[in-house]
DNA sequence: AATACCGTCACGATGCGTTATGGTGG
DNA sequence: GCCACCATAACGCATCGTGACGGTAT
Protein backbone atom coordinates (compact mmCIF):
# COMPACT_ATOMS: atom_id res chain seq x y z
CA UNK A 1 0.00 0.00 0.00
CA UNK A 2 1.11 3.13 -0.82
CA UNK A 3 2.63 6.47 0.62
CA UNK A 4 -0.50 9.36 0.29
CA UNK A 5 1.24 12.10 1.65
CA UNK A 6 -0.35 15.15 -0.29
CA UNK A 7 -3.32 16.54 0.90
CA UNK A 8 -5.58 16.33 -2.29
CA UNK A 9 -5.45 15.30 -5.34
CA UNK A 10 -7.26 15.62 -9.02
CA UNK A 11 -9.18 12.78 -10.55
CA UNK A 12 -6.19 11.96 -12.87
CA UNK A 13 -3.70 11.24 -10.26
CA UNK A 14 -6.28 8.98 -8.35
CA UNK A 15 -6.57 7.48 -11.89
CA UNK A 16 -2.96 6.62 -12.10
CA UNK A 17 -2.60 5.69 -8.31
CA UNK A 18 -5.28 2.87 -8.40
CA UNK A 19 -4.72 1.84 -11.89
CA UNK A 20 -8.82 2.84 -12.90
CA UNK A 21 -10.12 5.14 -15.98
CA UNK A 22 -11.49 8.52 -14.90
CA UNK A 23 -14.32 7.48 -16.57
CA UNK A 24 -14.79 4.97 -14.08
CA UNK A 25 -13.88 7.38 -11.35
CA UNK A 26 -16.54 9.06 -12.58
CA UNK A 27 -19.36 6.36 -12.93
CA UNK A 28 -18.88 5.61 -9.80
CA UNK A 29 -18.94 8.62 -7.83
CA UNK A 30 -22.45 8.59 -10.04
CA UNK A 31 -23.28 5.72 -8.53
CA UNK A 32 -22.04 5.53 -4.65
CA UNK A 33 -23.31 8.51 -2.14
CA UNK A 34 -20.08 7.60 0.09
CA UNK A 35 -17.68 8.82 -3.00
CA UNK A 36 -17.98 12.67 -2.34
CA UNK A 37 -14.65 14.45 -3.38
CA UNK A 38 -14.58 17.90 -2.93
CA UNK A 39 -14.98 20.97 -5.63
CA UNK A 40 -12.75 24.10 -6.17
CA UNK A 41 -14.26 26.95 -7.29
CA UNK A 42 -13.58 26.10 -10.40
CA UNK A 43 -15.56 22.71 -10.62
CA UNK A 44 -12.26 20.75 -9.85
CA UNK A 45 -13.06 17.30 -8.26
CA UNK A 46 -10.24 17.22 -5.13
CA UNK A 47 -9.88 13.48 -3.89
CA UNK A 48 -8.42 13.15 -0.11
CA UNK A 49 -6.29 10.36 0.95
CA UNK A 50 -9.64 9.54 2.39
CA UNK A 51 -11.59 9.27 -0.33
CA UNK A 52 -8.78 7.27 -1.75
CA UNK A 53 -9.60 4.45 0.99
CA UNK A 54 -12.73 4.34 0.13
CA UNK A 55 -12.15 3.75 -3.57
CA UNK A 56 -9.79 1.89 -2.88
CA UNK A 57 -12.05 -0.41 -1.14
CA UNK A 58 -14.78 -0.61 -3.49
CA UNK A 59 -12.51 -1.82 -6.13
CA UNK A 60 -11.88 -4.52 -3.85
CA UNK A 61 -14.96 -5.65 -3.42
CA UNK A 62 -16.61 -4.65 -7.00
CA UNK A 63 -13.72 -6.36 -8.72
CA UNK A 64 -11.96 -8.33 -6.59
CA UNK A 65 -15.27 -9.84 -4.38
CA UNK A 66 -17.82 -9.88 -7.26
CA UNK A 67 -20.84 -7.80 -5.54
CA UNK A 68 -22.56 -5.40 -7.12
CA UNK A 69 -22.15 -1.52 -6.51
CA UNK A 70 -24.83 -1.00 -4.55
CA UNK A 71 -24.25 -4.40 -2.50
CA UNK A 72 -20.61 -2.68 -2.09
CA UNK A 73 -21.48 0.35 -1.12
CA UNK A 74 -23.85 -1.51 1.46
CA UNK A 75 -21.22 -2.96 3.07
CA UNK A 76 -18.29 -0.02 3.64
CA UNK A 77 -21.59 2.15 4.63
CA UNK A 78 -22.23 -0.67 7.24
CA UNK A 79 -18.51 -1.18 8.28
CA UNK A 80 -17.40 2.79 8.63
CA UNK A 81 -16.46 3.60 12.40
CA UNK A 82 -18.66 7.16 12.25
CA UNK A 83 -16.58 9.39 14.84
CA UNK A 84 -19.90 11.61 15.26
CA UNK A 85 -21.92 8.20 15.42
CA UNK A 86 -20.24 7.32 18.48
CA UNK A 87 -22.36 9.45 20.91
CA UNK A 88 -25.44 8.54 19.09
CA UNK A 89 -26.25 5.63 21.54
CA UNK A 90 -29.35 4.58 19.18
CA UNK A 91 -28.07 4.32 15.88
CA UNK A 92 -25.08 2.65 17.35
CA UNK A 93 -27.23 0.03 19.25
CA UNK A 94 -29.25 -0.22 16.09
CA UNK A 95 -25.86 -1.22 14.20
CA UNK A 96 -24.73 -3.28 16.76
CA UNK A 97 -28.66 -4.97 16.26
CA UNK A 98 -28.01 -5.38 12.58
CA UNK A 99 -24.29 -6.93 13.03
CA UNK A 100 -25.62 -9.49 15.10
CA UNK A 101 -28.62 -10.32 12.70
CA UNK A 102 -25.99 -10.71 9.58
CA UNK A 103 -24.20 -12.70 11.93
CA UNK A 104 -26.68 -14.57 12.59
CA UNK A 105 -27.76 -15.10 9.09
CA UNK A 106 -24.20 -16.24 8.56
CA UNK A 107 -24.03 -18.97 10.84
CA UNK A 108 -27.37 -20.04 9.81
CA UNK A 109 -25.80 -20.69 6.54
CA UNK A 110 -23.26 -22.73 8.12
CA UNK A 111 -25.48 -25.15 8.58
CA UNK B 1 -37.10 -22.29 8.11
CA UNK B 2 -38.70 -25.45 6.72
CA UNK B 3 -39.16 -29.26 7.22
CA UNK B 4 -37.22 -31.31 4.37
CA UNK B 5 -38.23 -34.82 5.61
CA UNK B 6 -38.66 -36.36 2.22
CA UNK B 7 -35.55 -38.02 0.59
CA UNK B 8 -36.22 -36.32 -2.74
CA UNK B 9 -37.90 -33.53 -4.43
CA UNK B 10 -39.25 -32.86 -8.11
CA UNK B 11 -38.15 -29.51 -9.14
CA UNK B 12 -41.86 -27.93 -9.13
CA UNK B 13 -41.44 -29.15 -5.69
CA UNK B 14 -38.27 -26.94 -4.90
CA UNK B 15 -39.56 -24.02 -7.00
CA UNK B 16 -42.72 -23.94 -4.76
CA UNK B 17 -40.33 -24.39 -1.23
CA UNK B 18 -38.33 -21.95 -2.38
CA UNK B 19 -40.44 -19.67 -4.27
CA UNK B 20 -38.21 -19.64 -7.00
CA UNK B 21 -39.34 -20.50 -10.44
CA UNK B 22 -38.23 -23.49 -12.22
CA UNK B 23 -36.38 -21.68 -15.01
CA UNK B 24 -34.06 -20.01 -12.29
CA UNK B 25 -33.50 -23.31 -11.48
CA UNK B 26 -32.54 -24.63 -14.40
CA UNK B 27 -30.53 -21.50 -15.16
CA UNK B 28 -28.60 -21.74 -11.68
CA UNK B 29 -28.05 -25.70 -12.71
CA UNK B 30 -26.63 -24.35 -15.49
CA UNK B 31 -23.76 -21.80 -13.94
CA UNK B 32 -23.19 -23.32 -10.87
CA UNK B 33 -21.18 -26.94 -10.29
CA UNK B 34 -22.07 -26.93 -7.02
CA UNK B 35 -25.78 -27.37 -8.15
CA UNK B 36 -26.09 -31.21 -9.17
CA UNK B 37 -29.23 -33.31 -8.55
CA UNK B 38 -29.54 -36.40 -9.38
CA UNK B 39 -31.63 -38.02 -12.57
CA UNK B 40 -33.59 -40.99 -12.34
CA UNK B 41 -33.96 -43.25 -15.34
CA UNK B 42 -36.15 -40.61 -17.34
CA UNK B 43 -33.52 -37.73 -16.83
CA UNK B 44 -36.34 -36.57 -14.12
CA UNK B 45 -34.62 -33.91 -11.63
CA UNK B 46 -34.45 -35.17 -7.83
CA UNK B 47 -32.78 -33.09 -5.21
CA UNK B 48 -31.62 -34.18 -1.49
CA UNK B 49 -32.52 -31.54 1.37
CA UNK B 50 -28.64 -31.05 1.04
CA UNK B 51 -29.38 -29.77 -2.97
CA UNK B 52 -32.32 -27.94 -1.05
CA UNK B 53 -30.45 -25.78 1.06
CA UNK B 54 -27.48 -25.35 -1.36
CA UNK B 55 -29.85 -23.50 -3.35
CA UNK B 56 -31.08 -21.65 -0.29
CA UNK B 57 -27.53 -20.15 0.04
CA UNK B 58 -27.17 -19.35 -3.61
CA UNK B 59 -30.35 -17.40 -2.77
CA UNK B 60 -29.18 -15.31 0.17
CA UNK B 61 -25.81 -14.65 -1.36
CA UNK B 62 -27.45 -13.85 -4.47
CA UNK B 63 -30.73 -12.17 -4.15
CA UNK B 64 -30.23 -10.56 -0.44
CA UNK B 65 -26.32 -10.05 -0.27
CA UNK B 66 -25.81 -8.94 -3.67
CA UNK B 67 -23.59 -10.94 -5.05
CA UNK B 68 -22.68 -12.00 -8.60
CA UNK B 69 -23.18 -15.83 -9.26
CA UNK B 70 -19.57 -16.57 -9.78
CA UNK B 71 -18.91 -14.99 -6.39
CA UNK B 72 -21.06 -16.65 -4.90
CA UNK B 73 -20.26 -20.21 -6.16
CA UNK B 74 -16.83 -19.07 -5.03
CA UNK B 75 -18.29 -18.08 -1.53
CA UNK B 76 -19.98 -21.48 -1.08
CA UNK B 77 -17.07 -23.42 -2.38
CA UNK B 78 -14.79 -21.64 -0.20
CA UNK B 79 -16.99 -22.26 3.12
CA UNK B 80 -16.83 -26.07 2.62
CA UNK B 81 -13.74 -25.34 4.19
CA UNK B 82 -14.97 -24.00 7.09
CA UNK B 83 -12.00 -22.58 8.79
CA UNK B 84 -11.54 -19.30 6.93
CA UNK B 85 -15.15 -18.48 8.10
CA UNK B 86 -14.87 -19.44 11.59
CA UNK B 87 -12.09 -16.70 12.06
CA UNK B 88 -14.04 -14.09 10.06
CA UNK B 89 -17.20 -14.76 12.81
CA UNK B 90 -14.39 -14.21 15.42
CA UNK B 91 -13.49 -11.15 13.73
CA UNK B 92 -16.77 -9.77 13.57
CA UNK B 93 -17.73 -10.98 17.55
CA UNK B 94 -14.59 -9.04 18.48
CA UNK B 95 -15.31 -5.59 16.40
CA UNK B 96 -18.76 -6.08 18.12
CA UNK B 97 -17.35 -6.41 21.47
CA UNK B 98 -15.33 -3.31 20.95
CA UNK B 99 -18.16 -1.53 19.69
CA UNK B 100 -20.26 -2.48 23.05
CA UNK B 101 -17.37 -1.38 25.42
CA UNK B 102 -17.17 1.60 23.27
CA UNK B 103 -21.13 2.40 24.03
CA UNK B 104 -20.52 1.59 27.54
CA UNK B 105 -17.69 3.89 27.94
CA UNK B 106 -20.01 6.64 26.29
CA UNK B 107 -22.80 6.26 28.44
CA UNK B 108 -20.34 6.12 31.76
CA UNK B 109 -19.83 9.42 30.77
CA UNK B 110 -23.50 10.72 30.20
CA UNK B 111 -23.76 10.21 33.79
C1' DA C 1 -56.46 -35.57 -22.26
C1' DA C 2 -53.98 -33.20 -18.79
C1' DT C 3 -49.99 -32.60 -16.21
C1' DA C 4 -45.15 -32.36 -15.11
C1' DC C 5 -41.13 -32.77 -16.69
C1' DC C 6 -37.16 -32.20 -20.48
C1' DG C 7 -33.69 -29.09 -23.47
C1' DT C 8 -33.08 -25.09 -26.22
C1' DC C 9 -33.26 -20.74 -27.84
C1' DA C 10 -34.85 -16.06 -28.32
C1' DC C 11 -35.79 -12.21 -25.90
C1' DG C 12 -35.43 -8.59 -22.51
C1' DA C 13 -34.04 -6.15 -18.32
C1' DT C 14 -30.31 -4.48 -15.63
C1' DG C 15 -25.67 -3.55 -14.51
C1' DC C 16 -21.39 -1.65 -15.56
C1' DG C 17 -18.69 0.83 -17.60
C1' DT C 18 -16.57 3.29 -22.22
C1' DT C 19 -16.60 6.43 -25.83
C1' DA C 20 -17.95 10.52 -28.12
C1' DT C 21 -19.13 15.26 -28.13
C1' DG C 22 -18.70 19.82 -26.88
C1' DG C 23 -17.21 22.95 -23.48
C1' DT C 24 -14.01 25.63 -19.77
C1' DG C 25 -9.64 26.98 -17.65
C1' DG C 26 -4.51 27.44 -17.40
C1' DG D 1 -2.49 25.38 -29.18
C1' DC D 2 -2.15 21.80 -25.85
C1' DC D 3 -3.55 19.74 -21.70
C1' DA D 4 -6.46 18.34 -18.00
C1' DC D 5 -10.49 18.79 -16.50
C1' DC D 6 -15.98 19.17 -16.82
C1' DA D 7 -21.07 17.13 -17.98
C1' DT D 8 -24.03 14.40 -20.64
C1' DA D 9 -25.64 10.91 -23.44
C1' DA D 10 -25.24 7.24 -26.59
C1' DC D 11 -23.41 3.00 -27.09
C1' DG D 12 -21.92 -1.75 -26.12
C1' DC D 13 -21.06 -5.86 -23.79
C1' DA D 14 -22.05 -9.15 -20.01
C1' DT D 15 -25.01 -10.91 -16.58
C1' DC D 16 -29.19 -12.81 -15.17
C1' DG D 17 -32.90 -14.53 -15.80
C1' DT D 18 -37.89 -15.41 -18.30
C1' DG D 19 -41.05 -17.33 -21.60
C1' DA D 20 -42.25 -20.03 -25.21
C1' DC D 21 -41.66 -23.99 -28.13
C1' DG D 22 -41.80 -28.80 -29.24
C1' DG D 23 -40.96 -33.03 -27.24
C1' DT D 24 -41.52 -37.23 -23.80
C1' DA D 25 -43.45 -39.83 -20.00
C1' DT D 26 -47.40 -40.86 -16.69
Amino acid sequence: MQELDKKFYKIGDVAAILGIPMSTLRYWESQFTIIKPRRNAKNIRFYTPNDIETIRKVYYLVKEKGLKLDAAQEQIRHNRDGVDKRFEVIDRLKSIKSDLQELQAALDMMK
